[in-house]
DNA sequence: GGATTTATGTCGGGG
DNA sequence: CCCCGACGTAAATCC
């Protein structure tokens, strides 16, 4: 883990870890007395103030004040970060194509330069509800419909795991796949893997080759589902419970 | 110009500082390594990883990592911040109420936290707006045709205000509806809504009922409009104009 | 890659 | 306070 800092910078210090900064691929943060124009999809200017600039590795851009969620004005991912020293200030412009938009910043005076080299939780941005919307549906299996019983989590099939393996009231297995928001086509596409790859698990047990499929459940448990995508569930047979993760009943 | 900063604290001298800042209103960036949790319309869970936490004194807290224009995580303004050290870290907690939400950071480390008194420079200029579009409209009315003339903004109606109301050359009514950039089929929707509250209105004024619709005209001026945008306006017998905000002709 | 839909949208204005 | 619409919306998904 490395971060860098300094404190009351000259602009020619600053601008020099700026540079090193955007070489490693850092996360920077920016106080400092600037003043702050754009142009591009519109236009605006803004006074001289204090402010924080955050400048990302992909490209972004955020000029915040010290008031409200969004920035006062931003560039998004894609751009390209450069900075200099100009008439005395250090400029620091954002820039990106199609559409053409410039971002620029300038500072009468840096007062704190930090930069971090970003390693982990970047991906693993587990939005968390999917396994809140497991644990729900294991703690209360009714939701699915009455007389639902779980019987395996993560149950493996040839076509990876399911979600929730469980049997309905009849005894009749079904195979649970859990989104935790408005699904697609796909996701069908997803249940209807499992679906297929579990008849035929059963059928060469049973060794019932050429015989009837044998009867397996597909359920999708899901906030909604688009309309295309209820067209698909409808096709195969599946059923679709309307669920979300955070809900309480 | 009062900046504190601190590099690699104890979560002990975190605290200190982070509540100094509280008390001084200080816009506070905070790097280090994070668990983040979120409770509140939705919910949400990161794992561990190097962040960036802003904290700015209207309550406002922004979780960002290294990608993306938006935070990974966030707290609108009006929610209140509190941090404490809890089972050997700093754990920083913004709060708000309708809705209820909670927005939790724990801080397995803090590489660099900065706060800085914030001094004026909040008037931002935006030009390119949709007010843009309607003074372009106002001033130079033969941009949307020869022999239009505009009665009145924001005119009032059933189906809401109208951007722009006016008469065309022959004195029939004409209907404007405003966009800065390039519609879809929502914004001819809204135009419809405009022209048959304005129909009706007038029918309802001459004691018409049951005779000829009136003539209402609409004219949507945006930059542009998408295909399927095109074939509901001329289904409908509207007019496009194509004017962006910013051009100077 | 463009069109469409969603979002913990955010934000401002008007009744 | 709620409702509605704009936003340099951003971002994901559909097609």
């Amino acid at each position: 883990m490395t971060v860098t800092s300094v404190h009351d910078p000259s602009h020619r210090e600053a601008l020099w870890e700026l540079e090193d900064a955007f070489e490693r691929g850092d996360l920077i943060s920016v106080f400092g007395r600037c003043t702050v124009s754009y142009e591009g999809r519109a236009a605006s200017d803004l006074g001289a103030g204090d402010r924080l600039l955050v400048l990302k590795p992909d490209g972004a851009a955020l000029v915040h004040t010290d008031e409200g969620r969004q920035p006062v004005n931003w560039q998004p991912p894609g751009s390209e970060h450069h900075a200099a020293v100009r008439e005395g200030r250090l400029r620091v412009r954002s820039t990106r194509s199609d559409p053409d938009e410039t971002l620029t910043v300038r500072f009468d005076r840096v007062h704190q330069l930090s930069a971090m080299a970003v390693t982990g939780g970047r991906n693993l941005t587990l939005h968390g509800s999917e396994e809140d919307l497991r644990t729900r549906v294991l703690e209360r299996p009714e939701l699915v419909e009455p007389g639902f019983e779980p019987k395996e989590t993560e149950r493996p099939s040839s076509a990876g795991p399911m979600d929730v393996f469980g049997v309905d009231a009849d005894g009749t297995p079904v195979v649970v796949e859990l989104k935790r928001r408005r699904v697609g086509p796909d996701a069908v596409g997803q249940l209807a893997r499992y679906v297929r790859a579990l008849r035929e698990e059963i059928a060469a047990e049973d060794g019932d080759d050429g015989g009837d499929t044998p009867v397996v459940r597909g359920v999708l448990v899901a906030p909604s589902v688009t309309d295309r995508a209820r067209g698909r569930l409808a096709d195969r047979g599946f059923g679709h419970v309307a669920l979300d993760p955070t809900s309480e009943e």
